[in-house]
DNA sequence: CGATATGTAACTAAAATAGTTACATATGAA
DNA sequence: TTCATATGTAACTATTTTAGTTACATATCG
């Protein structure tokens, strides 16, 4: 399962692409997000090493690097990624079964397949998208 | 992350179908997965559950009820799911706010598609796939 | 210089994940 | 009919992940 961190950062860079004049501060996203503005902070920070938005210790508020119809949710969800892998395999079958010593090899061809799909799919949707959707409700 | 119940459930399919003479048993298949017995037992009541295979208390062993090729790896994580959502949503956004108000619903319809993108390539990958590609190593 | 903001480390609480013990119940061979 | 053996489950524990919080160093700018 795909934690919430992705749908925070969505909504950060959101609020910063709509505001573009005004400070949006850690601060004021934690409201609008309802959480705590170090849960923005340590997301920015992920944010900002991928290039997707920029920021000074000291100066409130954030700017956006890129136009949101180039910013994809890939591209976000990758930004938050640590390890790659969405599906998790089973650590250690035994290599003296015939099943246990091939499965994980195979599951991961599977599973990359699957991964792909989904990717791909992300990789289709981008912030303006987001944005637009947002607008028309 | 999808955890590793999906990969074990596999492996419990595979097995069965391919040792459908001689009982497979909760017992030799955690060897062969490397874990405890009752942790095959509580995957295998839910593959029951989904109609996917069959067993009786006291009678050593599991039947597949379905041939492998019409087993696909979308049913067995079906199977497996309790709630169906692969994204979570951050739950309370400040209603207030324009951005927080609406967000959750905009991100629904997005991770819908990607998921739907991942359930279909799940849905071309079949039982009988995995056990060729098995075979092949 | 001081109010205010970002950047981080460290800690806590809650939930998810995986494994384990214990035991009730059904089967089938001796 | 009895007993070894297997499935079916509940209950408990340990580990990891997730999210939130406190604390504080550091930079900005009026």
């Amino acid at each position: 399962m795909i934690n919430t961190k992705l749908s925070v950062a969505i909504h950060i860079l959101t609020l910063i692409a709509t505001n573009p004049h005004d400070p949006v501060t850690s601060e004021s996203i934690a409201k609008s997000v309802n959480t705590n503005p170090v849960v923005i902070r340590r997301l920015s920070g992920q944010l900002k090493q991928a290039g997707l938005i920029s920021s000074q210790a000291g100066k409130p508020g954030f700017t956006l690097l890129k136009a949101p119809g180039q910013i994809t949710i890939l591209t976000v969800y990758q930004a938050l990624q640590t390890k790659g892998d969405l599906f998790l395999i089973h650590p250690d079958p035994n290599p003296n079964c015939w099943v246990g010593k091939n499965i994980q090899s195979v599951l991961e061809t599977t599973y990359k397949r699957a991964q792909d799909a989904l990717e791909q799919e992300l990789a289709q949707q981008t912030l303006a998208n987001i944005i637009k959707q947002l607008t028309s409700h």
